[in-house]
DNA sequence: CGGAATCCCTGAAGATACTG
DNA sequence: CAGTATCTTCAGGGATTCCG
């Protein structure tokens, strides 16, 4: 059953909570970035791309996105099952708020190393 | 005990991952997010802002927020004890990023209200 | 007021096995 | 290949209590 506690969608007032409550989780974010670099892509790829990510999570992430309109699934009826993730007109509303926290993590990275190498 | 399972920052290398690892969880955003809108507030401030968080997880991701250089603490040895919390300026360098996910934020809330209701 | 410490429970997520 | 289903574990986080 896919019933999650994520139908309260609807109560949430501030912007900042809407977002975090779409977007938390250690992957979501990771899987968009890895369609805003390339898209469409097949599952494999993504679980190959995303770093200590499951099947399993990756599949769940996935339906998450694809319910809140973000990612679009393509079924090719191949003989090895090929399906395609892409990211949807509205997944690339995204891509300026990706784009700042991609600017945002090499700032905080390299002020980390700064301060811990040598 | 606050180890926990966050220093492994330094293996990290996409950005992603690394503004993710440190923002997130519900709170990490909508601290900030009060933050940014006005510094320094106190404890019990930021408590009634952010709805729903309790006490114990307002001081376990306002320690986290200071140990990543995000957030200072300042205590003022009044009777009523007052701490007050306040962006660094490093803290700050995070308000492009909150000011595209608050935007972002605003855009699916809309979206989404106009697909579920009339 | 602003926490720290403790107890406890739920649900997120890993491992494994099976299917179309 | 791309999943689904099940089982199990473990830690995030709530409630409560106590302290400076």
């Amino acid at each position: 059953m896919s019933t999650k506690k994520r139908e309260k969608k609807e109560e949430i007032s501030c912007p900042v909570e809407y977002a975090v409550t779409l977007l938390s989780g250690k992957w979501k974010l990771r899987i968009l970035h890895a369609l805003i670099k390339e898209s469409p892509k097949r599952f494999k790829v993504l679980e190959r791309e995303i770093t200590g990510i499951t099947p399993t999570m990756l599949t769940s992430q996935l339906r998450e996105l694809e319910e809140d309109g973000l990612v679009s699934r393509e079924i090719f009826p191949t003989v090895p099952p090929t399906v395609e993730y892409s990211l949807t007109e509205f997944g690339q509303t995204t891509i300026p708020m990706m784009q700042e926290i991609k600017v945002w993590g090499l700032r905080h990275k390299e002020r980390n190393q700064v301060s811990e190498n040598t």
